[in-house]
DNA sequence: CAAATCATCCAAAGCGCTGTGAATAGCCCA
DNA sequence: TGGGCTATTCACAGCGCTTTGGATGATTTG
């Protein structure tokens, strides 16, 4: 395998077009292992385990037929190579898109960015399959009955999701991006421990004396939103207080979800001094609603943001700019794939990952307007 | 190929898991093509043709046949299909990441969804690879020798792109989202008319009043910030107004980019009065840096993004935020993807594509502080 | 020095599908 | 009644690779 990789990789740096074209010849048909074996005067056989690493080849014809691969831009056909190993090397991801706002999750970019490092550096490819949230059976007809993927990841699970015994029951590999709570039967997973992380920032506005804290939240059915809750809720029976509907939203993670939510809330009778945000964008509509009243963020509403540290949307380079809970999902991505790599090629390994979230203190919390009053 | 789907369609109704399990029996091992017809009592070749509707097969034993297979939960073989074909029914995407700062472009998300719903319509997969953008051998490698697709959709380009004619050199099916300035052969491709918005959104500034205006571009060796800029030029141009390089500026398109240079221009002597930003996140980060000093977007400055209609990024509901030059990276990935299937099957189709961006106003833009006093 | 061992290499049988070139059977017409 | 059709169906040869189960010499061993 990596004597093919190595010899290839030097004819196709970038911008190095004559090499290519040379070592391509004739434009669209690639060399076969039979064209190269009859070059070589070598069975197909032969061939095939030099490339392949396998001991039984001398040293030397190894050395010539890696010379021959790399000269004629050899590479196995990987549909041949899938068919005759019956692995396809390849691991499917089903993207949901809500159907309801045709909304595209955005945290998928930087999670397919981590996952796709660990897959190119193992060999695996990796297949994409975008579908309505409420009309998956056709990318799982797909991806199952076809073969064409060895493995799968899957993403925004719900509360007790019907896709998880269904893959179970079909015995394909599969690693979850989250949790779903009530599953019965068990399956791997990687998730942020968003119940704690939600607590502790929930916490951390009660010790600044906030007490009416909102809670923006994503769509309740998702299970990250539940346990997300919890923690809120958690933490305010931790010190008695009794959670307020008139508190708790839940819905699609826009700017101006946000925005519209805040605006009616301060401009309410008894507003609130806190807001507990699911996502970065979200905030970003919070805060303009907030300034849009005149109001400062910090000193007069305090606003905690979840950070899934997306890399187009860092949250300040130096001191952030929001006080957050942070977990990165492109690590997530990353540690995802290598799990279901491991499961596929039969490694023990851990099929549970609990990614704790930081708390990092940004510019956008203070302590309550109440407690402003009293000091200054 | 349609007899198959519909029956497969009713068994995979999420949530019906029984009905599944019963469908696929004893879970990994789906059935082949032989045991179907071994159980049929015909031959292989009479239930391929069957199931892929050719016409020399009698209504009964075609009907017979797609009973079966529905009632075995059979698929064929994608790679066995594929072998024998020589088509893959793949579509690979190479998504550069910039290496530089790890970031991965968020328009990406909405391409691909647009995109896929086009494939699955025609029962293409989508084939990713994520490489780093100083890197990206190994991605063709793997798409070129491999030959795991059967066409290529290219993202980013750059001035120029190498890989266009490296590309056209291998004879692979292709379409560039976007466009690459200078390049000798022909390729096909769908874009925005990035210099047409921008010399209209300059336009639109320069016939407020504001004279002074901020160009945030994107890394200037992308083609479309290579033409964002040659429509912002050229409209100060039709107005004898020299291109001020202090006012120009070229980088990742981030939040805190677009905030830490409007917090140092507008801090600086000579102030500009307008900023014309090239996508949406950096516009916040813009917004952000002139409303921490006091000012009021519109009424003290201007600003004008570029806005690519991203699902989880909307421009305002109703009255959008911000003045912009819109158009849908959504249905440009539509576009690209039925380009690019019209392509591989040999249809005659256009292979150029040249949206036209919209020019929305928003609440961000208005007259140039300079006419206020005048007015008022 | 014959027998056993090793290091190399190879022929051939699949993997599961498609597609070509018959074969078979039923039917029509002269 | 026999030749010519049409409508169905089938056997078989690939697609390009891996892998099993030998071959073939060369080398070692008792």
């Amino acid at each position: 395998m990596l004597n093919i990789k190595l010899p290839l990789t030097q004819a196709f740096v970038v911008g190095n077009v004559k090499a290519i074209q040379t070592a391509l010849k004739a434009g669209a048909d690639a060399m076969t292992l039979k064209e190269l074996s009859g070059l070589l005067g070598l069975s197909q056989t032969t061939v095939s385990r030099a490339l392949n690493g396998y001991p039984e080849v001398s040293e030397a014809t190894r050395k010539r037929v890696a010379a021959a691969a790399r000269e004629h831009g050899y590479a196995p056909n990987t549909r041949a190579r899938a068919l005759a190993t019956g692995r396809a090397m390849a691991i499917g991801h089903v993207i949901p898109i809500s159907s309801k706002h045709e909304m595209v999750n955005p945290v998928f970019g930087d999670f397919i960015a981590g996952a796709g490092e660990v897959y190119s550096r193992n060999g695996y490819d990796m297949l994409l399959s975008v579908v309505p949230d409420d009309d998956e059976d056709a990318a799982y007809r797909s991806f199952l009955t076809k073969r064409n993927v060895d493995g799968i990841i899957l993403h925004a699970p719900t509360l007790n999701d019907p896709r998880i015994p269904l893959l179970n029951a079909l015995g394909l590999p599969f690693v979850v991006h989250g949790r779903s709570s009530d599953a019965q039967a068990p399956y791997a997973w990687v998730d942020v421990n968003n119940k704690s992380a939600f607590q502790r920032a929930t916490d951390f506005l009660l010790d600044l004396g906030h007490a009416r804290i909102v809670l923006v939240n994503g769509l309740e059915h998702m299970d990250f939103a539940i346990r997300r809750r919890a923690g809120y809720e958690a933490a305010l029976k931790a010190r008695a207080i009794p959670p307020d509907p008139a508190l708790m939203f839940a819905g699609e993670m826009t700017e101006a979800q946000g925005h519209d939510l805040t605006r009616s809330l301060l401009a309410g009778p008894n507003p609130p001094t806190a807001f507990l945000v699911s996502s970065m964008i979200t905030a970003m509509g919070v805060r303009r609603g907030i300034e849009e009243l005149g109001l400062t963020m910090s000193r007069d509403v305090s606003l905690i943001t979840h950070d899934d540290d997306l890399s187009y949307f860092r949250n300040g380079a130096d001191i952030p700019v929001y006080t957050a809970t942070r977990s990165s999902v492109r690590d997530a991505g990353r540690k995802a794939a290598q799990m279901l790599i491991d499961i596929m090629q039969g490694r023990d390994t851990a099929h549970e990952i609990l990614l704790e979230a930081d708390l990092t203190l940004g510019q956008s919390t203070g302590p309550a307007a109440r407690l402003k009053v009293e000091t200054g």
